[in-house]
RNA sequence: GUGGCGGUAGCUCAAAGGUAGAGUCCCGGAUUGUGAUUCCGGUUGUUGUGGGUUCGAGUCCCAUCCGCCACCCCA
């Protein structure tokens, strides 16, 4: 009995329609980065187990319970494919030696895999585009992140899109509140619904985030972050603002911002629609200044963000951008002789530049007529036994009123370019 | 991982225990060699999968897979 077989789940088949989208995609992104000098790095899918665990932290929810972690039959090395890429980038850096020559620009784009409970905008595999700089304090170069970012929105056309913003603080900063938090929630733990007490052991700040309305008054009460901030954490703060200010970006400071991994320090922010549903988060990121020094290289500051390519391009879809064909010409062609004319005359064609679907398999004229129509090729040339006898082509219009009109090949390519490009183009 | 809803032709969807259908797409013809419109004809299928109840199951029950929504979390 054969079975049906599928995808695994939660990982989907990228289907020609949909590439061409994607590929329009990568297009805007790679020259986007272009402008702000951004050099490309190509990291492997798989990594020690142990990369990611030091990294992402051990009590985050990636490393507990959504990683692909297993144990290679052959060696007993214990590996993981990249819940996401920040990890794999900054150990290559470190690897080799990269910020030997300076701070680095770099970015990547490829396939990232979280078991989670797949659903619209989450998937087991999923793809984002990331960009790292190594090397750099800031507050400029957080400010170079968050302009490119709103940039890229505007290039790829999409709108709505809104930026929130917060700062961690040093890591001593953080530790600090985050005692005093604890203390301030395990005081008041007998308010605290389910949630927040499973929260409060595994993520304080999350208990912050709280959507249950009887937990605003515990929750507005808590001591907040933003009051263990030391001045060089608030000037670095204020530094990030005003180039947002000067480059008018519009912006929320979002004092429950936290994110989920725990590199993170000082600036922190996501990019967010209201229009994937849950899943609204279209790009996230911020400062990482002691993964570098914790994967093992000299101290180094750094910051970068992901976003997700699957939640761009759904919003891009939603804008309505549909792809247009490629095709310039269709090759009707029917019998021997004929199909060996067809050959010829499509590379002649090609030599051109022109792209052209040469018809293979037979088929009558009318049915190569209409998946000529359905190509979208702007030109049908037509050759049956006629034709290749005389070493001629038929030459017909698809998407004017001009009648069909023959001409021997060596002229072809001429003709063809007189209808597509005009007449004064010869 | 938890909860709720769903899965019928390639696609969009009908059929509410009694013979599986429509539109679209695809194929052929009207046109002995010519497309998107029109007209005529034709195929859409292990009803996600596996069990069960029943004289009889697309329909009811159980399991499982997949999707969607929410939680959780994040891209």
């Amino acid at each position: 009995m054969t079975q049906t077989l599928q995808a695994v789940r939660g990982m989907n088949d990228v289907l020609p329609d949909q590439a061409e989208l994607w590929e329009r995609f990568e297009e805007t992104v790679r020259d986007w980065l272009a402008a702000y000098g951004y050099r490309n790095i190509r990291t492997p899918l798989l990594e020690h187990t142990v990369l990611f665990r030091r990294a992402i932290g051990e009590a985050t929810d990636i490393v507990e319970k959504e990683m692909y972690s297993f144990v290679d039959d052959l060696n007993g090395e214990h590996l993981t494919l990249r819940p996401e890429a920040t990890a794999s980038v900054v150990r290559a850096a470190v690897e080799h030696s990269l910020l030997y020559n300076g701070p680095q620009r770099l970015w990547y784009m490829g396939p990232m895999y979280r078991h989670e409970r797949p659903q619209k905008g989450r998937y087991r595999q999923f793809h984002q585009v990331g960009v790292e700089a190594l090397g750099y304090a800031g507050p400029d170069v957080d400010g170079e992140l968050l302009l490119m970012c709103a940039r890229l929105w505007d290039d790829l056309g999409l709108e709505g899109i809104r930026l929130h913003i917060n700062s961690l603080g040093s890591l001593p900063e953080r530790l600090a509140h985050r005692d005093a938090l604890v203390r301030y929630l395990e005081s008041r733990a007998a308010e605290l619904d389910a949630d927040s007490q499973r929260r409060l052991r595994t993520n304080p700040l999350r208990v912050l985030d709280s959507k249950n309305p009887e937990m605003q008054p515990i929750i507005t009460g808590a001591p907040r972050l933003l009051d263990f901030l030391g001045p060089e954490s608030i000037q670095h703060f204020d530094g990030v603002q005003a180039i947002l200010k000067d480059a008018a970006i519009p912006y929320t400071v979002d004092t429950r911002l936290v994110r989920g991994l725990d590199y993170y320090n000082l600036t922190v922010f996501e990019w967010i629609t209201d229009r994937l549903g849950a899943q609204g988060t279209v790009c996230g990121g911020g400062r990482y200044d002691g993964l570098i020094e914790q994967i093992g290289g000299k101290p180094a500051p750094a910051a970068g963000f992901a976003m997700g390519v699957e939640r761009l391009i759904a919003l891009m879809r939603d804008e309505g951008g549909g792809s247009g064909t490629l095709v310039d010409v269709y090759v009707v062609n029917q019998g021997e002789a004929a199909a060996r004319s067809a050959f010829r005359a499509a590379e002649l064609l090609r030599d051109r530049g022109f792209a052209v679907i040469q018809h293979c398999g037979d088929a009558s004229f009318k049915s190569q007529m209409k998946r000529a129509d359905a190509s979208g090729a702007a030109v049908a040339v037509i050759i049956g036994d006629d034709e290749a006898a005389a070493g001629e082509a038929g030459i017909k219009p698809l998407r004017e009123e001009r009648g069909q009109s023959r001409i021997a090949l060596d002229r072809l390519a001429d003709a063809v370019s007189d209808l597509l490009y005009g007449e004064e183009s010869e």
